[in-house]
DNA sequence: GCAAACCTACTCGGATAGGGAATGTCCGAGTGGCAATGG
DNA sequence: CCATTGCCACTCGGACATTCCCTATCCGAGTAGGTTTGC
């Protein structure tokens, strides 16, 4: 049980877009440097962050990627909801019966994770 | 990121045998029955459970398995953690620097989930 | 002693994660030809 | 007629997107043999 690396790639990746200047995009090789990982691998996972629409991207020379919409807005559990998915942390084998409540303890738990990832925003980190 | 289903199978075996009857121990073929999986599957769970002190075992004819201690402090992180381990949920990847405030959010957000698994006891399940 | 029950080590296949190389795809920007226009 | 200007098509290279591949690790399970204990 554990959050994968990618996660915690993408959370720097969007930490620092977002901390960058708003008027150049940035390239996908500078940030995979600034990580010490590759420039594909990482861009695997800026693909996932577009795809959510975290941030956009722009081909052709000058390209690169920017963050998107109101930065303000862009919780931790965004970005990690774009890389993990949205499944449950807990399937429960006996799902043939909703009311297991071991199931609702479990959720419950999980949510108050997610509040606390959803009340943290990425803006927070500098001030 | 997600919970194993040995996981799973702990804590429903827990709450079996915290409802269960203290005199007698139940065997593992009884265990596993209720829950289709092999009885040496689950007595590989069971052993991690006796390990952390959750349950006891009893070998030889009448033998078991047995909750232990007092039921109503035995908690689902207790069960959680006996199967899944204490170590944390997310490694930064500059762990050179203990001061990440990225790390520091997913640490607390950790803490929410946990401190939710940590107050909810098996015993609340039945009532 | 024997059978019931747990304990442990070993194996094994499949799924997933982590990572990289190569290739495909898109797009801005330079370039060059050509026509229109003004002197 | 000639030079300047503007426009359009084409190419080219930079940058993202995707596909394929390999490796390591973990999970879910099962087998086999050993050990303990009650009768």
């Amino acid at each position: 049980m554990k959050y994968s690396k990618a996660t915690n790639y993408a959370l720097h990746t969007m930490a620092f877009l977002i901390a960058a200047a708003p008027d150049r995009p940035v390239g996908v090789q500078q940030l995979a440097d600034k990580q010490g990982v590759s420039p594909t691998y990482l861009s695997k996972i800026l693909t996932k962050l577009v795809k959510a629409g975290l941030i956009e991207s722009a081909s052709g020379a000058n390209g690169g990627y920017r963050a998107r919409g109101r930065k303000e807005d862009i919780s931790f559990l965004d970005v990690i909801q774009a890389i993990e998915g949205t499944t449950s942390i807990f399937e429960c084998s006996h799902n043939e019966n909703p009311e297991c409540r071991i199931h609702q303890v479990m959720l419950s738990a999980e949510d108050a994770m997610d509040q606390h990832l959803r009340n943290t925003k990425l803006v927070d980190l500098m001030k």
